[in-house]
RNA sequence: GCGGUCGUGGCGGAAUAGGCAGACGCGCACGGUUGAGGGCCGUGUCCGCGAGGGUAUGGGUUCAAGUCCCUUCGACCGCACCA
């Protein structure tokens, strides 16, 4: 150890010396404690970023505490590279995503290290390895024979910028969550998971997720969105069809004033066919298509319809209505058709106004100001039943129940449930991706590829269009091949599968990577299943979670895996922004990882990362506050360097005597107990590395005083070290080494403080009037209730303050204060 | 529009179970060390001369409120015609 802070020295010879003797590698090791932490693997997409290091600084604390504990943790990275970008790189610079990719994982790996983290890299997996891809085929395969993997023909989500096809959940307020170009339509057959299966258990089991947070698992609730009701069916007057409809409100049925049809339905084409109205529905379709998603979404815009002529009769009253086409009414919802309930709903009420339909109250309100038969707004409220014929009178919920049963009884309709949930469309007419292992045949249809052959390896003879179709199609050599059920030519599947299924069970592969016999040992995923932490950001919150507990819930049915849920607990940590504004190359405000460690090392920025907010909070980058943490790493390494002299023949023991013995013990047991709490129990690593620097500001106190304890001053080195090392390790390490210790702190147990240097003798009392702190006093310690009313009575100041003033009443709180009720 | 989170010094933030508001750090000021600068060390730093006041706003509960309840205002996030 130099006596500058070296940092860049420091940190290479510690990081060789990790690597050289494999110190976070992991095994199983039966009946030792487990602990299975994870932080989300990053994208390859170059170089990182400081939303990569701080996640992965939050976890390296938290695991390289865990193992001081004594844990077995399993701590893995690895890289989710598949993707848009580098087959975008390889059109644009003409290198093959292959190269790409591999080229920014030996980068990102490099800078990984870089940082000190404390991975098992004898686990690293790579989605874009066919050693990976070829278990993700193999689940495919799975989903397949259990019929939950699907194909079918539907009006699909379409970027015309990416030239694919896109998941409901990838596209926000009507544009790609990538490019942000607006989503188009188009009609494609498409493969899709059966996630709507799982919607029921995917909602319940939420409940489980204690350790999860309350607004992940809201946003999770949300998107599923369940709704129960009725399903109830209308005849059509004039035909044979019946127009069945969702409602979550039976108990208004009789308030049906007109009924609708969404603009895509199939009926609206039979309906209107050689009547006077087909030429203005047409008019009104084509108006609509003519509209982008984002028009059509948007709040603002109008209720739009039209009459298609014909009229429906409801089942409950037999009175005709007449069905309409509108614009808000959506054929992926429920069944594509709803009654209209004007009085009771407002979108309905908005729409009769606006076309003149009648308005019928058939729920009541008790409030005496609002006349349902007068209505400004739909009376969306609880009330009682009107004109409802047998069921006037009831309280409308409860009416709800009775005309379920009613309408049952009749075999007219039912009590139903829906989703909001739609099945995952996973094809991608893209390169870069998990080839879905499917072949086609004329004979058999859609078979699976045998076990036995996969992986199916993506070809390398491929034209790179970006454009329309798969890039697999250009291949000479993929597409043809035969039938693995009856031989004959067939032609495999060219799309390749959403990236986001080679998210779904990366967790599990970490717990056998290198398994090429099986997907992984079940031995191995019951060790370590589920994940006991997951770190990262929220904006995985219902894509990426949501997915991976699908999977998990697959893979727990079929066998492969313990857990039912993959996260017992999770942390979603906050962004990083600069100026009040994410970084972003656009607005030039991005801070690089690689110049802030090449100017102050990487102990300097993880402390500042982990120092400056809580992790689950956004934080704000201060170059200033980066200046202040490395002077603190300066201000300990001289501390150190300094007493490394004095404590050396020191006794392994201590007595504190003085005054400043004990305050001093009193500091390093305190700041042993907090930092333990905040980064065992609370993640709160922002208040750790306080408690720490007041450790050493107490250090540099004590050792100036008249006759510090040796001993004292040798466990107060060696505990600020140890509790210092998970955010820090690289100078941890080389201080541990130069006061005396021989291999690494990273094997050294977490100390246990002492309690009884906690118990000060004397405590100071706050003395409060009326609530008001009035007086300062320091009594005895553990004076019970009535010891501290005496002591507090006797006080002069207190008796002068209290003169000739009534006292009502008095609160006592051993050890904490005193409070006196005067009038 | 609906749902949620949150408003504390000049700044990042602390106050974990209702009990001293502002820990720790940044910034700033002054002093020391130094040939100077930087670095380092020390002192001070919510407002007010003071009594006193103070956690967005106004109210409530309580002996006691940053913390619990209600009002208003503001910021951020999610969803968004889901029948």
């Amino acid at each position: 150890m130099n006596e500058r802070y070296d940092f860049s020295g420091i940190e290479a010879k510690w990081q060789k010396y990790w690597e050289v003797n494999k110190l976070f590698k992991t095994t199983e090791e039966a009946g030792r404690k487990k602990y299975y932490l994870l932080e989300m693997f990053p994208y390859p997409s170059g170089k990182l970023h400081m939303g990569h290091v701080r996640n992965y600084s939050i976890g390296d604390v938290a695991s390289r505490y865990l193992r001081m504990n004594e844990y077995n943790v399993l701590h893995p990275m690895g890289w989710d590279s598949f993707g848009l970008p580098a087959e975008n790189a390889a059109i644009k610079h003409n290198i093959h995503p292959n190269v790409w990719t591999w080229d920014n994982i030996a980068e990102m790996r490099s800078q990984l290290k870089g940082l000190g983290f404390s991975y098992d890299w004898d686990r690293e997996v790579a989605t874009c390895h066919p050693d990976y891809y070829k278990w993700m085929q193999w689940i495919f395969i799975q989903f397949f024979e259990k019929g939950l993997a699907y194909k079918k023909k539907n009006p699909v989500n379409w970027c015309s910028s990416c030239q694919t096809v896109l998941a409901n959940e990838q596209v926000v307020d009507g544009t790609c969550e990538r490019c942000s170009t607006p989503v188009g339509k188009k009609d494609l057959e498409q493969w899709y998971l059966k996630i709507t299966d799982y919607a029921d258990r995917l909602l319940a089991d939420l409940d489980k997720l204690i350790g999860w947070p309350n607004k992940v698992k809201l946003m999770q609730k949300n998107w599923i969105g369940k709704s129960t009701g009725a399903e109830v069916d209308f005849m059509i007057e004039g035909s044979d069809k019946t127009m069945k409809i969702f409602t979550t409100r039976p108990d208004t049925l009789f308030g049906v004033t007109y009924m609708v049809l969404a603009p895509e339905h199939p009926f609206v084409k039979e309906l209107t066919e050689g009547s006077e109205f087909e030429a203005p529905v047409n008019e009104f379709l084509d108006r609509l298509q003519y509209l982008s998603d984002i028009d059509r979404t948007a709040t603002a815009l109008e209720k739009d319809g039209t009459f298609i002529g014909r009229y429906a009769v409801n089942p409950l009253n037999g009175k005709k209505v007449p069905i309409y086409i509108a614009n808000y009414v959506l054929m992926e919802y429920g069944t594509g058709a709803i009654m209209a309930v004007p009085a009771h709903d407002q979108r309905d009420f908005d729409f009769a106004v606006k076309y003149n339909l009648d308005i019928i109250p058939v729920v009541d309100s008790e409030n005496p100001d609002i006349d349902v038969n007068n209505l400004k707004e739909a009376f969306e409220a609880e009330g009682i039943m009107i004109n409802s014929g047998m069921f006037d009178g009831m309280d409308n919920v409860a009416a709800q129940e009775k005309i379920i049963a009613y309408l049952e009884e009749k075999k007219i309709g039912k009590e139903a449930v829906n989703f909001r949930l739609r099945d995952w469309l996973i094809s991608r007419q893209r390169y870069w991706g998990t080839p879905i292992p499917m072949i086609y045949c004329e004979e058999c249809g859609w078979v699976p590829e045998k076990i036995g052959n996969l992986p199916v390896l993506l070809p390398t003879d491929v034209v790179f269009s970006g454009k329309g179709e798969s890039p697999l199609t250009t291949s000479k050599t993929f597409k043809e091949t035969t039938c693995p059920k009856c031989g004959k030519k067939a032609t495999r599947e060219t799309d390749t599968m959403d990236t986001f299924l080679d998210s779904s069970w990366y967790f599990l592969r970490y717990t056998d990577a290198k398994n090429s016999r099986e997907i992984w040992d079940k031995k191995n995923a019951e060790y370590w299943m589920p994940v006991d932490q997951y770190i990262g950001g929220v904006e995985h919150a219902i894509l990426h979670l949501l997915y991976a507990r699908f999977f998990t819930k697959f893979l727990y049915d079929i066998g492969y895996c313990p857990a039912d849920e993959p996260f017992t607990n999770l942390l979603t940590q906050g962004m990083v922004l600069k100026d009040g504004t994410k970084m972003s190359k656009s607005k030039g405000n991005v801070v690089s990882p690689e110049e802030i460690i090449n100017k102050y090392g990487a102990d300097t920025a993880r402390l500042f990362i982990l120092f400056a907010s809580p992790p689950d909070k956004e934080l704000e980058w201060s170059d200033a506050g980066v200046e202040g943490s490395y002077r603190f790493l300066n201000r300990v390494h001289r501390l150190i360097f300094e007493l490394a002299e004095k404590i050396k023949d020191a006794p392994s023991g201590y007595k504190p005597d003085s005054v400043d013995d004990k305050k001093m013990a009193y500091v390093m047991n305190a700041s042993i107990k907090k930092v333990t709490a905040d980064v065992g129990d609370r993640f709160n690593f922002n208040t750790a590395i306080s408690s720490i620097m007041e450790l050493v500001n107490e250090i540099y106190r004590y050792k100036e005083t008249e006759d510090p304890n040796t001993g004292l001053l040798k466990a107060a080195v060696e505990n600020l070290i140890l509790i210092l090392s998970p955010f820090t390790p690289h100078i941890c390490e080389e201080m541990w080494e130069h006061i005396g210790n021989k291999g690494t702190v990273y094997h050294e147990k977490w100390p246990v403080y002492d309690e009884t240097a906690l118990i000060k003798d004397s405590i100071e009392i706050v003395i409060q009037l009326n609530g008001k702190v009035r007086e300062k006093i320091e009594v005895a310690n553990g004076l019970n209730k009535e010891q501290l009313e005496e002591v507090v009575m006797e006080n002069e100041k207190v008796k002068s303050l209290l003169e000739g003033k009534e006292i009502l009443k008095v609160i006592s709180v051993p050890n904490k204060l005193f409070n006196v009720v005067i009038r």
